[in-house]
DNA sequence: GCTTGAAATGAACACTTGTTCAGATACTGT
DNA sequence: ACAGTATCTGAACAAGTGTTCATTTCAAGC
């Protein structure tokens, strides 16, 4: 046997990674054989060396798509113009599409380690690209003195760990619609970040 | 070769269990290998069967103590009478205890799934009576009408996230000090939490 | 000082790892 | 119908895997 009938590089590429995705995030990149990989997508594993240079690029590869879907994914929401809404709208925004791909959310956090220096520092870059659009919500809103924020950068990351908490417990099937888990998290958020309604109406007077 | 001078079972034990904390916090477990933890310890792969039946159960054991250093710790945490004070109390405890083991967190949050399942069944009843600790402060400040909470199991998991997220960023020689963190954290937290002051008003008139 | 047992070696086991490649097969364009 | 190329196999490679064990060495108790 050698190509087998009906197979195509338009077919078997995209399987490749969808069963590297799946793999990589249910038992972590180390764990995951080539050989494992190549049987999920009824192939040899020689095969998957015509889809990826090595297994190092194959995980980079996924990260990096996954980092550009967030940035396009943030990018298309459209921003209202009250920062109050505006942060609601990313919480909304975040929950629900990394609950869409919880796999390679997954593995952005935990497979970091596996990458070389320079490979690294790419997905460092977007993550922080995508965290520096949170603060700049927190800082209009603070200019604005809708928020009290103690400190910008700091409030970031905590909103998006509590945020990226979400895909730790929640099950689709569970007692909570992904809907209220959105509305919970982001009112949470809300009170956590704007400003006490006495000291605001102290500041205006003032 | 064979028994080395000075050797000792009390010495070697504990660097071997210490070695592999940090070599699995680094790597992820599956991408440690016993002789490179012996290397680390000083002393031959095969040594290491005289402290750990197999790479798993030394896993587990890791955890395990971890999860036991957590609940003893928390229960030395004297408690305020106030709900309020009691979730800052537990938010700067939390932030404190998982920095100085940053390790060993990593690992119970990463590598759960390296274990078996009554292993991990073990590990997870333990980390749901902490996060019962969490819960009942909640549920008591939400009698109280000192909070005002949606969903307390929903907020003991998103509050938990939060502080957590700590370790994901925080370095000791950075900007902010731990007892600042603490403290914005633990604020933060608060003011998620707490019951506006006019709503506390009218229930308290009503 | 000698025996006893704990502590460690180092070689061996059977298997898995990522990766390469010559050869075989099926599809595509002419 | 045929040539050419894209796709895949299957075997091979060297290195590494967790684990076992006969053997050796050190340290303590009598």
């Amino acid at each position: 046997m050698a190509r087998k009938t009906g197979s195509h590089s338009d077919i078997t590429g995209p399987k490749v990674r969808e069963a590297a995705l799946r793999l990589f995030a249910e038992h972590g990149f180390a764990a995951v054989s080539m050989r494992q990989i190549a049987k999920d997508v009824g192939v040899q594993a020689g095969a998957l060396y015509l889809y990826t240079p090595d297994k190092q690029t194959l995980l980079f590869d996924l990260l990096c798509e996954h980092m550009r879907a967030v940035l396009d994914g943030l990018a298309e929401v459209e921003m209202p113009s009250s920062p109050v809404a505006q942060l609601e709208a990313f919480a909304r925004f975040h929950i629900r599409f990394h609950m869409e791909r919880r796999d390679a959310v997954f593995i952005s956090y935990m497979e970091l380690s596996n990458l070389d220096a320079a490979n690294f520092a790419r997905l460092d870059a977007m993550r922080r690209d995508y965290e520096s659009a949170l603060e700049r919500i927190l800082i209009t809103g603070q200019e604005a003195h809708e928020f009290d924020v103690d400190d910008t950068k700091l409030t970031t990351m905590a909103i998006i760990s509590m945020l990226n908490g979400v895909l730790t417990w929640y099950r689709p099937d569970g007692r909570l619609s992904l809907d209220r888990v959105e509305t919970i998290y982001s009112d949470m958020v809300g009170k956590a970040v704007r400003m006490a309604r006495a000291k605001r109406a102290a500041l205006v007077a003032g």
